[in-house]
Order: C-alpha cells, then structure tokens, then sequence
DNA sequence: TTGCTTGCAAATGATTTGCACTGCT
DNA sequence: AGCAGTGCAAATCATTTGCAAGCAA
C-alpha cells in the first residue's frame, strides 16, 4: 500500500541521515519520528510525549536536538510558553504556518507554486542588494483559528 | 524640519495611544520607545539596555509588556536567546526579516506592493477556506548575513 | 492621599546538563 | 569491553513577579 510504502520510505530515510552521521536509529528517536509525523502540524514537547508516554522529558528534548542537527526535524518557536516541533521540509514539502492569536494552534498550509516562485524571486533579489544570502523562508499567518472563533462566537 | 517632525509625532502618537488605554507616557517608555526607534532592525533586551543604561532590566521588561499590550511595541521569537522587540507596524511601516542563521542579527526588509497583494489574496482564500481569520502575516528570510559572509571567506 | 511606576531581589518554568546505568555492536 | 542512549535529579537562564519606596494626579 502507498501508506505502509510512505511511512517505510521516512524510516528509511531517517535512518540513512542518521547513520550518514554516526548516529543511530533508536527506538526512542522511531516514536518521536512517528509522532511527529502523525500529526497535522508542528507539536509541543508536552503533546509529544503525550503520545510517546514511555520517552523521558529529557530524552526527547536530547533527541530531538539530534535529529535538528541531522536535518530530520525542525523548531519553531512562536510566542507561546514551548517550542514547536515539526519534520524537515526536505521530508514533508514546503509549507507555511497558521498561528492562532488565542489558543496558539499551528496549521500546516501551503501556496501556490506560482507565488513561491515569485516569492523566492523578489527575495533573491532583495537578499543580494543587502550582500544576503537567502537559505529559506517561512510565511506565519496569525490570527485566529476556526475554534476560536466559535468560541468567541460563544 | 522633517526628522524632528517624526520623531515627534512618533511620541505624540504613542503618547495618545497610551493615554487611551489609562497609561502613562514615562521617561522611561519614552527612553524604550527612542531606543526602539533609532536602530534599524529588532533589538534583544540587553541591546535596549545598553542603550537606556538607565532602566532597570525588570521595569524594561514591564513596560515593553505595556507597550506590547497597547500595540506600539511587537515582540518577536526567533531561534535566539532572547526574544526581539521592535515599533508595530502601524507606526513604522510592514516589512519583513532578514534573519542570519549564525550570529541571530535581524535587519528589516520590504517587498513590493504587488507581491504582497498576492499575498494577502492567497492568504485570504486559503484561511478561509479553513475558517481561519487572519489579521497578519509575517516572513522570515533565513540565510547569512553579509558580515557572516565575510567571517566564513576568512 | 491614591494609585501607577520603579528597582531590587526572589520566584518561575522551559530547556539543558551531570551522572550513573542500560544496552547496542 | 567500549561507547552511545537513557532516566533522574539538579542546574541554567530569560523572563516574571512580590514588595517597599518614589512620584504624578
């Protein structure tokens, strides 16, 4: 099935960065990635080990620093109390983020392949008028989610 | 003359905007706001106090809440130690941040009109295609900076 | 006087780290 | 055996807060 090949396929790439970096593929590090990649969008630390409940607050902390440095996950950090996590772009797709103002939710959305483009094109060119060099972009668009609203709503 | 005129409406605004909200416009807000003011990028706290030696860390910290709260102050997050602190963009003007993924400097940058009409227009169909409202968007560039740049060559 | 501001010192809380132990390889 | 990974408890450090004194209305 496409979906069991899927999840195959980012294991395996998981661990080729891993091992491509004398690290290894632990169980602990499989649970963040699953995790990780269950969800919808970017994670708090205390959300993940909701659902790894056996991991150690500091292992996963420790682990998820390692997968950040293999380019396997990636933080945000956005006003609220945690830091965000989400899997690399490289393994997801390039996407940009809806912040909730009140509950401090993150969605995943993307654009249209047109406008990155234009996008990346005035960026480029912005960029190297300041002696810039541009690596990637993040787009946040605040404001509030779709159950905040209903609550305000009443 | 010109500058003198902006610098003072700059006050005189913050000042209105404080007073509708119950506050007071204190040397020491006017020192924050000054300083917030003269530099070009987003400023960490320990730079702000560098430059109003004056204010005690914790009052500096108090009132940038206030300002915040009020909306003449935003406050951003990046990856960094400390988080930055620059006018809102009603008073300065919208732009967008080109932040170096080495020494954590932060420098303003804007697009053109055009650009961020797309923008806004995808941004409109896609939140709400979500029913999500949005107020406002934010792109960070991230990359090295010129001075970065120049370390690396040697 | 009454209440907002301030500075100092102490508290908070997310994240990091030291250390001893377990488990790959 | 030798070293990477783990859990626990303690440390770190930006930011927040309690409190007593200063100052404006």
């Amino acid at each position: 099935m496409a979906t069991m090949n899927a999840a195959a396929d980012l294991h395996h790439q998981v661990d080729e960065r891993l091992r491509a970096r004398d690290q290894r593929y632990t169980e602990s590090r499989r649970q963040i990635v699953e995790a990780l990649s269950a969800t919808a969008g970017p994670v708090t630390l205390p959300t993940l080990l909701e659902q790894a409940p056996s991991l150690a607050q500091s292992s996963a902390y420790r682990n998820l620093a390692v997968l950040e440095e293999v380019g396997i996950v990636r933080r945000l950090v956005h006003g609220a109390d945690h830091a965000f996590y989400e899997l690399a772009e490289d393994l997801t797709g390039h996407h940009h983020h809806l912040v909730c103002e009140r509950c401090g939710s993150v969605q995943d959305v993307t654009l249209s392949a047109r406008l990155e483009q234009s996008l990346d094109s005035a960026i480029d060119d912005l960029a190297k008028a300041q002696g810039f060099a541009p690596r990637h972009h993040t787009i946040d668009i605040h404001g509030l989610c779709s159950v905040c609203i209903a609550e305000s709503t009443h």
